[in-house]
DNA sequence: TGTACATCAGTGAACGCGCGTTCACTGATGTAC
DNA sequence: TGTACATCAGTGAACGCGCGTTCACTGATGTAC
């Protein structure tokens, strides 16, 4: 049964693939191994010989998931002018298809209360992702000093994460577009 | 064993109230029933006298925890000019205190991700709990038409939940500071 | 290049554990007369 | 107001279940000569 080291090496990163979509879209304690490796075309027993533990996954998914919300995300604003730019990264993070799809959006959202209990190695995962949105929308902000650009970007950020959060906890779908809408407007406004 | 009627009032007054805390210290997937009535005095068996579910208890935890954040800032905006009660409201609530006391905190930024999966009962309490914030700090942007006001609020809102979510995620002292230094600041900018 | 053997990816059963929930029981409270 | 009985809050043991983790086993892959 056993599998050669490409096999092998595309067998750990499959699992850690699905782990993130799971883990956005389940929660990650509300996700068990065998779910998760059956979902990934395994049986739950080979887990371990891939990773220690399910933290260790964890951090894993974590970082797969931060690295893929950050791509898109500068993907969006390639080549564009820096208030083109913004525009597009407030509109496709704050839109309903992202809010619709958790599984393959950003992990900030999907799991922000559920990471501020997480263990080190993945907060630290986290940490770094936040920072990297950071920079990327900070970026944007043309005309303005360094450290002011970072600044607004702080809060843009965190206006972001928060209002995808909420548009997702809200159960009337008026209120959760109009939440997306004016955290959009608000995104861009904090660039004049 | 019978208790009298007051007793037993109280006894679920109690248990409610633990578990307000619990889950948003530990989150509510990871706060088992056994440990929860053990916290506040009691054996596990006797929990269905005062509860069909555990789902039941989740709702009503809630709308407690609703109930305390929103009149802890009706009481902090009290009797102040617009101006000073925006400025109360956005400082109290990104605090390093609320940051570090989750459990006396907004549910909303406590458990954010997991009531985006959380039953329709405890949604609609979110929802609610939510509107009340948005109502809150929509009646501090004074010299704005209603409705800009609650558009501004909206974000406004979700800006201090995901900044006090994410200054609980970062693993970064000084960065988690910073993050809750901006959005009091843009806050308060989003009143000009 | 071919052969003998060691390695190890993946399977499937099993581990102990804590979960939400149920239940028989106790005895004080509440109710009916 | 006092008595007899029904109610039910809380206890503690037990239920089945799924969790993360371990393990003996299989057989193809990798390595040594």
């Amino acid at each position: 049964m056993r599998k050669s080291r490409t096999e092998t090496a595309e067998t750990r990163r499959r699992i850690v693939e699905t782990a993130a979509g799971e883990f956005r879209r389940n929660g990650i304690g509300a996700t068990g191994l065998a779910e998760l490796m059956a979902r990934a075309g395994l049986t739950h027993g080979g887990f371990y010989r891939h990773f220690d533990s399910k933290e260790q996954l964890i951090g894993e998914a974590c970082c797969t998931a931060v690295a893929g919300i950050t791509q898109a995300l500068e993907q969006t604003t390639h080549n564009k002018p820096s208030r083109a730019a913004l525009k597009a990264a407030a509109t496709a993070y704050l839109s309903a298809e992202h809010r619709d799809n958790p599984e393959s959006g950003c992990p900030l959202a999907a799991l922000g209360s559920e990471l501020a209990r997480a263990d080190a190695k993945t907060k630290a995962v986290a940490t770094a992702g936040f920072v990297r949105l950071v920079d990327l929308i900070g970026s944007q902000f043309a005309g303005k000093r360094p450290d002011a650009a970072r600044n607004l970007a702080l809060s843009a950020v965190s206006l972001m994460i928060g209002a995808l959060t909420m548009a997702r906890v809200v159960d009337d779908s008026g209120l959760s577009s109009e939440i997306l809408r004016q955290a959009g407007r608000q995104v861009q406004r904090m660039a004049s």
